[in-house]
DNA sequence: GGACGGATCTGAAGCGCTTCAGTCATGCTG
DNA sequence: CAGCATGACTGAAGCGCTTCAGATCCGTCC
């Protein structure tokens, strides 16, 4: 009887709004305050709705169809530089994802993740049809084709690490600093034979010595600036012809091959500056295969403080960032660039030495 | 000239298919096929719109109203059982994470990723309101609400590992007969003291002993699954009375915990079980901290086979299951259940113990 | 008692796109 | 040259929802 004229037939197909409306014999805009605005109708109307949309298996309104009706896709899109695997086999990526996701789901919004493939980011492709509102790039080299798709788009983005880009809301960190405090550091404690471990300076993973040319190109700002910070400070103290060995990823298995070239260079390195602290795992595990010892024979410091850092054996002298903060951090700048509001300068969290057993000075 | 009458002022607004529509002077029609089938038009209309679309700054049909008149959104939900730094801390989530991932993205899907948080899985509300058409679940224990959620919206929905589910398609994994497997090799070397090392029984993340009781609650089938396979087979040669240790998440460090109260047990076990090889690793660590050696004083196998596993010291006697082809099958799964194919029946992947150097008899 | 305010509910105009049944030339066939 | 297939393009009907300016009704206030 309150069901609309012809349409009835049609069982199998999925109820809608109007099929609730229609049911129940209200407007189809009421149904929808039903579910979003409660306080335009009375308890009693919109329980009778409720109970009618469950009873026509309607699980509520479409969230595509929404999405159309209120310009906004309720999701934010996460932009990596590199593959899944290589990305998560770090906890540096995975933490601070995990801070973005809690800080976005808390919201209702859902995370749509894109992760790099060997040019550097997602396809620009996958961007363009990306159901989301706002992007966040993290750790993109600098050119990453998937960053004009973005605002061909005309969405916001926010910046983690990198690339720096104008007219997108940042949050940084002071890697060139935090690198120079660790060599600074090793420095002091007198040393002067250094071999240097970094991860990829360019989309591509390739794994061998770095020299000058190739630094140059680099373009992984962090990379960069981390290398940029282990090298200047060495060549103020007047040591150059430092090694410096670059592997694919940050995974402790290449540290661990990249430190047994470092190790039969000529001097040996007493110290051993790694670019993260899944590569310094793998230094540590190196110069115990060589039958050394950390730190008596060579130290050893990495970067991020991952929670396994102060586990490892021997706990790691590192550069502590928060991780967890930074994937906050750039949550709610995302939201907040959904709500319109400016982005205002960059963030910077705060980068922190971190002395535990790995280091000391040389014999 | 070529215009649409009024509304020209309007600039800031970003354009649409009408606006360049107008501006070329075709219809609306024919600019979305310049998009979406370039063979029906000339190739030289083409080119004038997509120039004109540049022009404008049109990038290119909105992929929500193009979701919407398509009814498809081109997205896969992937749903988690834990949250992000839990899963992510064991390769064994993001290898098939990584493998989903690639797969999906050949057809231009996108990947809503949805993870969970104490209660088991992600919130039934994430659920209702992600813009995909099928979902995969990964590691969600049984009772997950977001596994009614899925269901309410009448979505074809894809299960890895478990649970086990009416109507989802499955790829599955002999948890069980693997780790019976790893079992019986160390009944066959000849060890009768044993201990085990499990994660997550339930969501919520408990640290300590397992008794019966708790066992009986478990909630998350691949570690119920294991574990059993582990006692099974020791109750069949009247073993009984194992110890077994619960780590609230697959992560090194808890299992080095979890490996020092085994270690304490009396008579100490020779063999330790581990439901995963993150656990595996800090048993290990775990059994040399204590001033004992793997494999004379205590043998350890592990679950998995992540690439960590031979690199292990020693290398690490494992079941291995194929990580990333699970991930391929799901996504393969998935993308077959959108083209609205019959999911068949599950799709078993392979297990298989590889034996490595953590294992031999016992004193 | 009439004006008013609040609480409820509705109509209709979109949101930006796809798609399908046509329309209209045009060239080809026999 | 009639008849037809083909290629190029268009009109209009949706897709399922939100939202906002009313419409309606009723209790209230002076």
């Amino acid at each position: 009887m309150a069901t609309l004229c012809g349409v009835d037939i049609a069982r199998p197909r999925k109820p809608t709004l109007d099929t609730v409306a229609g049911v129940v014999g209200v407007s189809r805009a009421t149904v929808s305050n039903a579910y979003n605005r409660p306080d335009q109708l009375s308890t009693a109307l919109r329980e009778r709705i409720l109970a009618a949309a469950l009873e026509l298996g309607y699980s509520g309104p479409d969230p595509v169809a929404r999405s159309l009706a209120t310009r906004s896709s309720a999701a934010v899109g996460f932009m990596l530089g590199q593959p899944l695997t290589a990305a998560f086999s770090d906890p540096a990526v995975s933490v601070v994802l995990d801070g973005l996701a809690s800080t976005v789901d808390g919201r209702d919004h859902c995370l749509v993740l894109m992760p790099g493939n060997e040019t550097g980011g997602p396809r620009p492709e996958t961007v363009a049809r990306a159901q989301a509102d706002v992007f966040v790039a993290y750790s993109l080299p600098d050119d990453a084709p998937a960053l004009a798709a973005v605002r061909a788009r005309g969405l916001p983005m926010v910046v983690v690490d990198q690339p720096v880009l104008a007219g997108a809301a940042r949050v940084e960190v002071d890697d060139t600093g935090g690198a120079r405090s660790a060599a600074e550091h090793l420095l002091l404690l007198g040393h002067r034979h250094f071999g240097v471990l970094t991860f990829a300076l360019r989309p591509g993973g390739r794994t061998g010595p770095v020299d000058e040319r190739r630094r140059a190109e680099a373009s992984f700002r962090v990379t960069r600036d981390r290398l940029a910070g282990y090298l200047d400070v060495l060549a103020d103290a007047g040591i150059t012809d430092v090694p410096v060995w670059e592997a694919s990823g940050s995974r402790r298995e290449l540290g661990r091959a990249g430190t047994r070239w470092l190790l039969e260079r000529d001097p040996r390195p007493t110290a051993l500056l790694c670019a993260s602290d899944e590569l310094a795992f793998g230094a540590l595990r190196a110069v115990r295969d060589a039958g050394l010892s950390t730190p008596d024979d060579v130290s050893v410091t990495g970067f991020d403080d991952v929670p396994d850092a102060k586990h490892a054996d021997p706990p790691l002298t590192t550069v502590r960032q928060p991780l967890a903060e930074k994937g906050r951090r750039a949550g709610e700048l995302a939201l907040r660039l959904l709500d319109g509001e400016s982005p205002g300068g960059p963030i910077r969290v705060p980068v922190e030495l971190v002395l535990r057993a790995s280091t000391r000075p040389p014999r």
